[in-house]
DNA sequence: ACAAAAGTGTTTTTTATACACCCATGC
DNA sequence: GCATGGGTGTATAAAAAACACTTTTGT
């Protein structure tokens, strides 16, 4: 347990906050096997001109995840969407904008993870500066502690993957056993699963319906279409589960 | 995705926090075989007389972290100790003291999760007021939302167990493995798994080792004393780890 | 002797893993 | 025909679950 220095206990006085969100935005380009993670160019100082996640000042009368949502759609028109609360950071001298002795404002970062639609999803130019999707093994340094906060939203990602069905809400209506696999093979890694027992055990979790429908795509057999079914998964829901 | 109201369009002037740190504390009282959480009676306006979770407003160049430790330290003496952050809830409205016409400053909660030693846990007597061990099931309706918040700390709790060891770190240097058997049902239930299964299950993983001394609790056989080894847990750190 | 708690072993069922193989299509 | 991706089945190994049984103590 930290000690309290000296100086603390001189000064009770409460901080005043800022409160920020910051996105840790993911979609996965299944046509060329890359997860990808929305970056921003930040256009004022502090980090002029370096790139960082999404994020925003909260404003009066806004919830948290309200501001989420705001600066993702300011940011991308997206169908698709799964969002929840990642981890709060806020120690004090995380922001430079912070004045140096410590009685100024302190900035805090709630940070959000979101998992979006990757084909239907629509950066917004804003004419100045940028914004772009990054392939995850090439993200470079980022402006504040968001390299941090973005390998935080990662690991996120993959356990997220692995014990609940979050792909389902990123993928199209209807979808191949192979898109499926596809999106946890570009996440997970090659080696996380046997495409034929990765296939069995999904279906017998009995959540997926086929609708019998067949997409062929190019040379090969063509395959079945599948959908989730909410109502099938409602009984699963809090249970443990294992999708690897 | 929530949409904007009007009134929010007009005024876009950032909102000004007080942050508040909140702990859910726990503890297992092996003799009594009972999940215990921390409580502590309102001093002061809003919600004075009810029951709520131990917290504190964060102070001017204190990190998150320090102020839980502070809350803790405060209210409680313990040895052994587990922490980490739990969930921010900061939604407008949730804090009687924000002015209703929401201009005024909002007050954000960071919520921290806490296992203790219950046995070397000492609870420190302020006079006035109350502070009290709350069997988890009889926990009565407490102030602001920490209902929901100690509910959200109670799944936490039970996932920990199943695949991380925060149990042996709330356990005495040196415990029988139904020491670690009660811990586990008080938590989790009865029929979480069979003694005997789970015995076998917990020394397969490796990192027990027997200290080769016994001791006898009342009647029946008398049994092993084993250690937490630090060292042979370290390589199964980040895997998957299924303890029940 | 016997109840109580600790500890071991055995049997059955389920799940994971690694493949081998058949099917339907485009070229 | 054959390459390509889709889909099924099988054989083996490992893990989970249920439970019977032995051992060592206090009384």
């Amino acid at each position: 347990m930290p000690g309290h220095s000296p100086k603390q206990i001189t000064k009770l006085t409460l901080a005043d906050f800022k409160v920020g969100v910051d996105n840790v935005i993911f979609s996965v380009d299944t046509a060329q096997n890359r997860l990808l993670v929305l970056l921003v160019m930040r256009q004022d100082e502090p980090f002029l001109g370096k790139w960082c996640l999404p994020g925003t000042l909260v404003r009066q009368g806004e919830s948290l995840e309200n501001a989420a949502y705001r600066i993702l759609a300011e940011k991308i028109r997206v169908k698709n969407l799964y969002l929840e609360q990642l981890y709060t950071f806020g120690g004090p001298g995380r922001d430079p904008r912070e004045s140096p002795d410590i009685y100024g404002v302190r900035y805090l970062a709630v940070s959000y993870f979101a998992l979006v639609r990757f084909d239907l999803s629509e950066l917004i130019a804003t004419g100045v500066g940028g914004i772009a999707w990054y392939p995850i093994e090439q993200v470079p340094q980022l402006a504040f502690d968001h390299n941090q906060v973005l390998e935080y939203g990662y690991r996120r990602l993959r356990n997220k993957l692995e014990y609940s069905p979050v792909a389902f809400e990123v993928l199209p209506e209807m979808f191949t056993l192979s898109d499926v696999y596809q999106l946890y093979t570009t996440v997970l890694g090659e080696n996380f699963s046997d495409y034929s027992n990765f296939r069995t055990r999904l279906l017998k979790l009995g959540f997926l319906c086929d609708t019998g429908l067949k997409v062929s795509r190019g040379a090969g057999r063509p395959a079945s279409l599948y959908r989730f079914d909410a109502d099938a998964f409602a009984p699963l829901k809090d249970k443990p589960l294992v999708f690897i």
